[in-house]
DNA sequence: GCCGTTTTCGGCCCGACTGTTTTCAGTCG
């Protein structure tokens, strides 16, 4: 059975297109490049979509990449892949993806010196044969073999909130030079993704302090190695996993072309940059300008450049051409959530389990540091062994100390919860009786990952009890994959008033933002929660928040956003639903 | 191979940089 079909097929896809590239075959490699990144994206299983007849009508897919997935889903293979990957060496389809390496270089490679393999090509390099073709030279050999190291590096990819923290520690510094006019993180990581290669950040002066900046910024103390340094550019390596930091500075009045086009993604500014070209504009990072006169209408801000095109101005998490250029030519973008709304916290534990601090300790914490108005306890139940989760008694002894602790507090601030084991065949590891005198239930797994959880899910979200099903996919990045949330899943959370949490823990950040996005499209709601094991990690939330916006999560979809008495009214509704007395 | 944004055929983002060239091809973001 396929563990993830989608990723498969997409994997086959770039294949193709990077051996089109090689035949200079450059349209239809975009066209592979382009379905590859759909099915990527789609948050269910591709036969589903087939199954429903709905596939072809997305953007990107047409009627011979269709036919091709439907081939791979009955066969197991596709033909024309098989035909096309005799055509170039296996090993120079990774390498395509190597800085450096473009497919007329490999190609020329292949012909003329006869070379097949990475490790031959190496040592060509290496020992200047390669130097030697025409239109080669010692720099552009030089520059490929560090096109190898930089590939390798690059592989291992940061965490946004490991990212984000690196690069507002240089933020901050920066912002302390008043001839900075403006700042912001560019890239990926303002557009929020799970994982940065490169930290960006972009500024804007005037042009004669151009120099006093970027000097300040390769002076950094956090600078171990200057790449580069230029006019308008400075490249660095900094102490803190030996990552690298582009700094670009812009003029004030490209502030918003520069921004626009730095932010990305790539995907998003290939369709923004075509649709203005079709109503006669152009787009670049210098400014929107009418294509016949080469006037400039716009660029000093975003809003302007967008604007221009009679688009609405796009957050940044939705740049990534998943429908968000044509929602904002209807001005139909949705309002995303932030994190201002959010009114209180829904999963943590604490000493009582394995957490690091004790109920009183949170209390005070969350008192003096977050404007909540509630926090749910949640700490593991007697499945979860290793973390001493709570029995019965345990459960009823904790309801006492919440009420003790909120007394200390002076206000009903902590709020009393679970998260109940979902046990192999889907029920609870807790008794009803136990559940229903609680004022919140999140139902997780802890076990057996490696199998189609869809009826535990079920199962679970059909107690009347469970309010929300924690990390759902029970993905750990560089531990886990996680499993495929299928249909059935969101059906019966929207049926039974069962949410799906958003994780926000740094490894999890699960749901994922497709996932997320489905959950909006159907009209499930979703909690997010920091899952806080110590004091420090209540701001996780801030990372749950921008998973939900790039989920396209409004305020309303997001439970978070409620009052608690609102809250209380959605755990009663469930119940009553499954005819329970409350 | 995809798509329809006064197109169902004829396009497919834009500009900079680099290294190799005597005017530009290849690659990148």
């Amino acid at each position: 059975m396929y563990l993830n079909i989608n990723k498969e097929i997409a994997k086959i896809f770039r294949d193709m297109a990077h051996i089109y590239e090689f035949l200079d075959d450059k349209f239809r490699a975009l066209a592979y490049q382009k379905a590859a990144q759909v099915l990527e994206d789609l948050p269910d299983d591709v036969r589903n979509y087939i199954a429903l007849g709905k596939l072809s009508e997305i953007r990107g897919i047409g009627t011979h990449t269709q036919e091709k997935i439907i081939e791979y889903i009955k066969t197991g293979k596709i033909q024309k892949y098989e035909e096309l990957k005799k055509l170039v060496p296996p090993d120079f389809l990774e390498l395509m993806d190597v800085p450096g390496f473009g497919p007329k270089t490999l190609k020329r490679i292949y012909q003329e010196l006869g070379i097949s393999t990475k490790e031959e090509l190496i040592k060509a390099l290496k020992d200047g044969r390669v130097a030697k073709l025409k239109g080669f030279g010692p720099k552009k050999v030089e520059n490929m073999l560090k096109g190898l190291e930089l590939y390798e590096k690059s592989k291992e990819r940061l965490l946004l909130w490991e990212a984000l923290n690196i690069a507002n520690t240089i933020v901050e510094k920066l912002k302390t030079l008043k001839e900075i006019k403006n700042i912001e993180l560019a890239g990926s990581l303002r557009r929020k993704k799970e994982t940065i290669g490169d930290i960006d950040i972009l500024i804007s002066c005037d042009d004669k302090d151009r120099e006093k900046v970027i000097d300040f910024f390769i002076n950094l103390e956090d600078v171990k190695e200057v790449l580069a340094k230029g006019d308008t550019k400075a490249s660095v390596i900094i102490k803190e996993k030996d990552r690298q930091v582009d700094l670009r500075v812009l003029k004030p009045d490209e502030w918003g072309s520069g921004l626009q086009y730095f932010t990305g993604s790539k995907e998003h500014n290939v369709h923004l940059r075509d649709y203005a070209k079709s109503i006669g504009l152009k787009i670049s990072e210098y400014g929107v300008f009418d294509a016949k006169t080469g006037e400039k209408i716009a660029g000093d801000t975003e809003e302007s450049v967008y604007k221009a095109v009679g688009m609405q101005w796009i957050p940044p998490e939705l740049r990534e051409d998943r429908g968000e250029i044509e929602a904002a030519l209807k001005n139909s973008l949705p309002k995303l959530v932030e994190l201002s709304d959010i009114k209180g916290d829904f999963h943590c534990h604490s000493t009582w389990t394995d957490g690091f601090n004790t109920i009183l300790e949170i209390g005070q914490y969350i008192k003096e540091n977050f404007k909540y108005e509630y926090l749910v306890i949640t700490d593991h139940s007697k499945a979860v062994r290793v973390a001493h989760g709570l029995t019965e008694d345990d459960v009823l002894k904790q309801i006492e100390e919440i009420d003790k602790v909120n007394k200390i507090i002076g206000y009903p601030l902590l709020k009393k919860g679970i998260e109940v084991d979902i046990l192999l065949d889907g029920s609870l590891d807790l008794s009803d009786e136990i559940l229903s005198k609680l004022d919140w239930v999140v139902a997780s797994i802890h076990t057996n990952f490696n199998r189609d959880n869809t009826d535990r899910i079920i199962k679970a979200m059909e107690n009347p009890y469970v309010n929300v099903i924690g990390h759902p996919t029970g993905r750990i990045f560089g531990t886990r994959e996680g499993y495929q949330l299928s249909d059935e899943v969101f059906k019966v959370a929207k049926e039974t008033g069962t949410a799906l949490e958003i994780n926000s823990q740094p490894l999890r950040m699960d749901l994922p933002d497709i996932m997320v996005k489905k959950a909006v499209d159907m009209g499930v709601k979703l909690v997010i929660s920091s899952d806080s094991h110590s004091l420090s990690n209540f701001h996780y939330i801030q990372l749950g928040v921008y998973i939900a916006r790039r989920g396209w999560a409004k305020k309303e979809d997001v439970i978070n956003t409620l009052s608690w008495k609102e809250v209380e009214k959605f755990v009663k509704d469930k119940r009553k639903r499954f005819g329970v007395k409350t």
